[in-house]
DNA sequence: GACACTATATTTAGTTA
DNA sequence: GTAACTAAATATAGTGT
């Protein structure tokens, strides 16, 4: 009188704890990877908002997720300006100020990690246009720009080496009334080190 | 005989369509972003991903979430290589090709959106130190870095170029078969758009 | 306008093909 | 590996406070 049921349906895992069978774990994580995009799409559309989802697996592993197109996004914000005035009327300013060093390695982080993400988009995209014909994965070249690219490339990070500068500019004028440390802004002569270049593979989470 | 349900429940509506009605929308979207970040912190826990969530409202108001904490992460990823050598089989290598700019679009995009996302860090990790206090929220200036910090985000954006400079470099090389365009690296003498400095407040969706 | 509720919609753990 | 299935768990639309 108990088997009836042909499965034991879900069944309630600790979300406060790592998933410690690795097969179990891969499977989890793929499913609710798809959950989180298809969450994040709905979200853009009902909401009109945007958004950007990163994932890192353990193995190092870049997945990610934007909607709708990160340019709408760029153009917005760099309009925004990311001071603010105000004054602190207690002692939170301390926590918020040891994040500012967070602050900057994110950037970085993002800045490199969104060339795995465009793979990742780009490799979707192909899939999609090929009405799912079940070919693994598509490892093309991104690297390789048209000329036209290239070039627009170049005007892009110009302006980000602007913005860079601009933001060392700003951050001199705050630390003024602190004598000891000039900012100094970035210029141009760090060009150096360098990185190993092998064949960056996909691998299994 | 059909009101002894005390609500209607939960109903069905279309996640293909921006709901139009703006309370709706602005409940839809508090609801749907805890629910986003509920998902993906359950994620980084079972699995043992690390992962980042940008969110930009119609009006421009930055939201977000990072778990466990992003320095790890751009440690890992600087040291991956973001270069794949492979030759695509088939025609999907232009779709790939094409999004190649928007990559350099979020670059800048995630660059300068990181600022707000601290901002929000900082605010929400205020508010839990002071046990959940119903300040409505701490506006601090955070870009009066520490000198500490100021040397140390110096060092980051020097790295971060010598970082860009790679990778034009990079693209040059890619690009050599292809005589009519040559990329260059930054030399560093772009340094004077500027920016009105408003105090930017947060306002709502 | 944040929080609690309740009924239903949606997600997903475990399983099978 | 993966695609589908089933039942239970979870998220959330509409509502009230």
């Amino acid at each position: 009188m108990d088997s009836n049921k042909q499965t034991k349906g879900r069944q309630r895992i600790d979300t406060s704890k790592r998933r410690e069978n690795e097969e179990d774990r891969l499977i989890t994580f793929s499913k609710r990877r798809s959950g989180l995009y298809k969450k994040g799409s709905e979200l853009c559309t009902l909401c009109g908002t945007q958004l950007a989802i990163l994932i890192f697996s353990p193995s190092g592993k870049p997945f990610s997720f934007a909607h709708p197109n990160i340019e709408v996004i760029a153009t917005r914000v760099l309009e925004t300006n990311p001071r603010s005035a105000d004054e602190d009327s207690n002692g939170a300013i301390d926590a918020c100020r040891r994040n500012s060093i967070n602050e900057l390695n994110e950037q970085l982080s993002l800045l490199s990690n969104e060339v795995e993400y465009e793979k990742e988009r780009g490799t979707k995209l192909a899939q999609t246009t090929k009405a799912r014909q079940n070919k693994p994965l598509c490892e093309q070249k991104m690297d390789e720009l048209s000329d036209y690219d290239a070039q627009k490339l170049k005007a892009w990070l110009l302006e980000l080496q602007a913005r860079i500068n601009n933001r060392l500019e700003e951050l001199n004028v705050t630390q003024a009334t602190h004598p000891s440390s000039a900012v100094g802004t970035i210029d141009g002569n760090a060009s150096s080190s360098s990185y190993g270049y092998g064949g960056h593979t996909f691998q299994k989470i």
